[in-house]
DNA sequence: TTAATTGGAGAGCAGTGCTCTCAAATTGGT
DNA sequence: ACCAATTTGAGAGCACTGCTCTCCAATTAA
């Protein structure tokens, strides 16, 4: 079983999820194509399991860079964070395009097995926020203020319940805002959006981009 | 061959890229399978036409939505090009997984092909930066100044001389991070990272975020 | 020792991309 | 109008895919 999603996922890193072939993984097990459905139902459960172990896997890369940050050093955490994404994504594009590019047509994720390990990043996100917030670390940011609908006010009232996270209208648009754009630029660089030769030092621009989502949240350094 | 593409893209619409069937294609032309291959050369060279005619579309519904916005209002075409952008994504989701998502694995589109097309969205946000430059409109922003490494300031240099935009390397930090993150923002929407009912309004969302966005590189409403 | 469960083998179906050969239709030149 | 050249489609075929089915050997439990 474990075996199964080992050579599914150096599949997956040479072929990609649409390249993915219960076949192959079958040949490179030394067993026959109709043995591997007694342990994997069909191809989207392998895609399933793959899914999960790719979020695992960036989880724990995250969680690991955030152990070497002191506890207080909230900036110092916000850019770990978006290193190891960085550099994960970098390390595994296939992986990652699993998990953050185009959605695999026909296929749904089941929610009950891929939230708890999809959301671990934000969830760290969140957490940093959350620990500059308490320790006055978040510095206001001025800047446009117009007025959220109804309806989003709704829904910041139910992410500040559910996540108990004491910030206002405004905070709460540009931390959402810095966890798309944190994945927007990492997926510009991992999927080539950029073009081949624009940028030869791509760690340093993030870097600087990392510096300005910081701000934009109001964490300092 | 038109008959093809269009077909093509109804069938990319449906199932999505990893799911696009020459074979299928033929069936709804009304042709057995071999026959296409007289016009297309294999199911690469479809891909790209289609990653063509998606960079087109896109292309044309920004032109289009930048052109009822007057020349001087630099925020407006800012916030039109975003809006048709966003809105393009969400009414053709697979195109736009196609030109944004995960790249097709062993598919490497020629960009003697797709890069005229596939920097017309890019083209024209430039075009905007530039023109609220020379108008005077961009408020220089403060924050982080970070010195570029050597290698980032002569890519900066290259793209400052290619696009003759006489920006500074912070404003082109902004401006490239504006870029990304732009996309970064629709592909969460288009792509459902934000889980399925976490925001009821996701435009008023948007529009708050292109708030931001438009703040970041320094062009005021 | 016997019965029950598990794991794999092999055949088979329908689908895919792609190549080949062959015949029909269309076109161009005289 | 006729003939040759070119274009276009049909059909067979190969190797691959996901997946289901039946059958048999190995392992485990009673």
């Amino acid at each position: 079983m474990e075996e199964i999603v080992r050579i599914g996922r150096r599949h997956l890193a040479l072929h990609g999820a649409a390249g993915l072939s219960l076949r192959a993984v079958a040949r490179d097990l030394g067993v026959v194509s109709s043995a591997v459905y007694r342990y994997v139902k069909n191809r989207d459960e392998l895609l399933t399991l793959l899914v999960v172990d790719g979020y695992n896997a960036l989880g724990e890369s995250v969680d690991a860079a955030l152990k070497a940050v002191p506890d207080d050093d909230f900036y110092g955490q916000f850019q770990a964070l978006g290193r190891a994404v960085r550099e994960w994504g970098l390390a595994e594009p296939a992986r990652y395009g699993l998990l953050f590019g185009s959605p695999v047509p026909g296929y749904q994720a089941p929610p009950e097995q891929t939230t708890a390990p999809g959301t671990r990043v934000i969830g760290q996100l969140v957490r940093i926020f959350q620990g500059a917030q308490q320790a006055g670390a978040l510095v206001a940011q001025s800047g446009p203020a117009g007025r959220p609908t109804d309806a989003l006010a709704a829904d910041f009232n139910a992410v500040r319940a559910e996540l108990g996270l004491p910030l206002d209208d405004a905070s709460l648009t540009r931390g959402v805002l810095v966890w798309a754009a944190l994945f927007g630029v990492v997926n510009f660089e991992v999927f080539g959006q950029y073009g081949p030769a624009t940028f030869s030092d791509p760690a340093a621009l993030f870097d600087a981009h990392l510096q300005l989502l910081a701000q934009m949240v109001g964490i300092t350094p």
